[in-house]
Order: structure tokens, then sequence, then C-alpha cells
DNA sequence: GTTGAGCGTT
């Protein structure tokens, strides 16, 4: 068996894409991952008897049913749909959060006639859903708008829906956006790193990432060498890195324990950065700092 | 009293 491809789909009725196996004719979760991020596993209807079945999965390999995936459609698993244990609840709902249930931002709103007022906004932002607070940005002295806005509405849907089309405001077509500016008081300074204590020297960087990828998708797997018995792991979402924080994890048998991430002191531009947010480079309010310092110190400098 | 890609006085 070699060089076969599977067809995946997110969703029975959502189009397949094919992903390649390895020589041995098994599949890797991270072949599976690298189109659907945050998938932990496989499952297909069994033609016999119409139920959905699992895919076979040790560490990080899927092997295929009898020895034979078939031409069948395999749907793809995100941890959201399992049962998981207590201890897991907060990461599983990290996996909520990235799949839709997300706190709002202020939206930029480019592109307003200067006639625009904040009423007139709010008025036309209402007919998406509800509207918590709208801005026009005018120059002082003359009080006349600058041509663009803020929004922010009350429900994460409405604001996808609204960031996803452009807007026709009194007679101009208008962009939103999420903005690029600094982090603010309503959107804290968050890692999408996480510190993980307690590594085995036989971790390897592959494994790790085989590992978490079931939370979400990972940007990055660092292991310090010399071996110092702990390890870093970056996530595109910052907020499957928060959730993991203060969990305790058992990765090859080993129980390793997730904490926040301590921003790198080694590096001017990082610290100019981060003067803004204040000496920690994090917001006040992380309950879980303290363990998190406390287990960076007794391990090791971070560099 | 103008303008048309951008990024927010408090």
């Amino acid at each position: 068996m070699s060089e076969l491809y599977i067809r995946v789909a997110e969703d029975e009725n959502e189009e397949p894409m094919e992903i390649p196996s390895e020589d041995d004719g098994t599949i890797l979760l991270s072949s599976v991952a690298a189109q659907f991020p945050g998938a932990c596993g496989l499952r297909y209807r069994n033609p016999e008897s119409q139920c959905m079945r699992g895919v076979r999965l040790v560490e990080g390999v899927l092997h295929a049913p009898e020895n034979d995936w078939g031409n069948l459609v395999y749907v793809v698993n995100y941890p959201k749909d399992n049962k998981r244990k207590m201890d897991e609840i907060d990461a599983a709902s990290a996996v909520k959060v990235k799949r839709g249930f997300q706190k709002t931002s202020d939206l930029i709103v480019l592109g307003l006639p200067w006639k625009t007022s904040e009423q007139d906004l709010k008025d036309y932002f209402t007919t998406f859903g509800e509207v918590i607070m709208v801005q026009v940005k005018r120059d002082l002295k003359t009080g006349n708008s600058k041509g663009f806005g803020f929004v922010r509405f009350t429900e994460y849907e409405t604001q996808t829906k609204v960031i996803a089309q452009r807007h026709m405001i009194d007679g101009r077509w208008c962009d939103c956006k999420l903005p690029n500016s600094k982090a603010g008081p309503d959107e804290p300074m968050r890692s999408r790193k996480i510190f993980v204590g307690r590594c085995t020297e036989d971790m390897t960087t592959d494994e790790l990432r085989q590992y978490f990828m079931q939370y979400g998708e990972v940007t990055d797997v660092f292991i310090p060498k010399p071996f110092r018995a702990f390890a870093f792991v970056t996530f595109a979402d910052d907020q499957v890195a928060q959730a993991l924080c203060g969990e305790d994890l058992i990765i090859k048998g080993i129980s390793v324990h997730i904490s926040n991430a301590e921003p790198k002191h080694n590096n001017s531009r990082q610290m100019m950065d981060r003067g803004r947010f204040g000496a920690g480079g994090f917001s006040q309010g992380y309950g879980k700092m303290t363990a998190c310092k406390i287990n960076i110190y007794k391990h090791a400098r971070v560099s």
C-alpha cells in the first residue's frame, strides 16, 4: 500500500479533500490537521450498519479500518465532539472558543462619508445585531469626521457577519475590519505560547506537536538544548494556549504541567513593545501567573 | 468650506 490518498471532509455533505497516506498505509493526524486545523481524529459511516465509526488513532497515527481505507469519505473529528475527562474541560472549552464562541472586539469602520453621524452608524449596524458602541472619529478642532469610526457588537456571530461583507453606508462602500491597533484593555495581551514543564528527554518536537495538535493549530515547538525538562509550544490561537494553562496533561504516560510562557527578557525590541502593557509584559489579573513564574524560576531562566 | 487610504485625544 503506497502513495494513497483518502478523502476527508469537514462534514458528510461538504466537499472532500484528498489527504496523502504514509508508505505503510496509515494517515498521520498531522496530515489531516494540516488541512483541518484543530482536528483530533477521523470517523466514517459504516456502509453496513449506517452508523458512524471512529478511526483507530494511536500516537498521532490513524489506522485504516480492516486495513483498507476503501472509497469512503472520512469526516474530521474536533475535540468538542469528544467526551472528555473533567480535567480536560478547559482544553475542550478552548476549542469551543476556537470554533466560534469568542469575545467581541471593536471593529474599525473604514470609508465613512464625511456626513455620517454616530446615530447613522448605529441605525445601520443595528440591522445586523445588537450594537454596544459606535464612534465616529473627528477632528477635535473642526468636529469634522475623519471618515472612519468604530463599532462593537454584543454577539460574536454578528461581528463575524459584519466583517465578512462590504457595507453601503450613506452612499459609500465601507469596510469593517479588526483593528491592527495595539492591544487595549478590552483585548489583553495574551501569549500564544505555553510552557510545558516536566518534559522527559525522550519527547521529541514532533511528538509534542502531534500531541498538542488536538487542541488547535500548532505553529511552533521548541525544546531547549541541552535538555532542561521543559519545552515551549506555540499555538495559532492565543485562546487555545490560555485555556491550557494550569492543566496537567499526560504525554507518553508522563504528566506534564502547562503554564504561561514568560516573555523573553533578552530582546530589546520585545521589551520596548511590551513596555506599553506594563512591566510584566502581560495585563494584570491573570491568577495563574504566580504558578507560572514559580515553574519558570524553578526550572530555568527563559531564553 | 478641500480629502478617500488608513487604525482609536479623553
